[in-house]
DNA sequence: AACAATTGTAACTACGAGTGTTACAATTCG
DNA sequence: CGAATTGTAACACTCGTAGTTACAATTGTT
């Protein structure tokens, strides 16, 4: 994961928590200090994630619509980033027989590289992010 | 990890170990079915780590200097990736209690993720990689 | 009804990383 | 001496990401 989608989409989700209601883009922006649409899209994915939601208008905002306890820093990750974690070379020589398998050896690899960020990730919740910063 | 590095490593070592001598980057890059340079540059990484050898000339190439079970997944993604796995964002507003705190947090996320996936490559050898192909 | 604030999204630029390619000096074997 | 090979530099191309401007749609306020 090359991109910092996931941490700014912790620290959004984080200011969601502490504020316990609406944030706009604009207020959100200004912690992270980066531009509001940067913030929109960010929420967009964790939108679509079920994980917030949010209202036009004056006094809309985003905000959590899932308690911290139940956000698990897995779901994060997975609601914004969709890159492979490890590639996998996608055109090897099928004449060679290192090169015939190299795929399917490698992708044990790669489901078992996934499977353990995916545990260390689903062992932390908001909550105790929130709680982190005192 | 956004790279074909560690796979093409992984492929390459995989070769020079089942020769169990030199190859040429020609002979590599056909079974890969990419370029010789780039299987120099590769070759490049594993050398400085201390993997392999190369020798110029004719009859020159490239061998393991290694065994392959003394070689383990995590040797080889280290050669070959240098970028952090998960980014950090670096700029947040000194301002807000979130902003300011959000890079040590995160710093622990990282870490433990970090830890995870090299216990998991460090856990493979080549020579397991090897008997995989029969 | 009109206005203002805000979201959600499209379009564009800029930038960096990665891959593939050509080129070439240095090395080494025959 | 000549051929083969490495190691590396230089360049083009593509792709993903971040940032920015712009704007239609929505919604609360007056």
């Amino acid at each position: 994961m090359a991109s910092n989608r996931f941490a700014m989409a912790v620290h959004i989700l984080a200011l969601l928590a502490r504020r316990g209601g609406t944030m706009t883009s604009e207020e959100v922006a200004r912690s992270v200090n980066t531009n509001p649409v940067v913030i929109r899209r960010i929420l967009g994915h964790l939108r679509r994630a079920g994980l917030v939601c949010g209202v036009s208008g004056p006094s809309g905002g985003s905000q959590l619509c899932v308690s911290p306890e139940k956000i698990s820093l897995f779901d994060i990750y997975r609601a914004v980033e969709d890159g492979e974690l490890i590639c996998v070379h996608e055109d090897p020589s099928r004449r060679c027989p290192v090169g015939r398998r190299i795929q399917s050896v490698l992708e044990n690899v790669t489901t078992g590289v996934k499977r353990a960020v995916a545990k260390e990730l689903k062992a932390t919740k908001l909550s105790a992010i929130v709680r982190s910063f005192g």
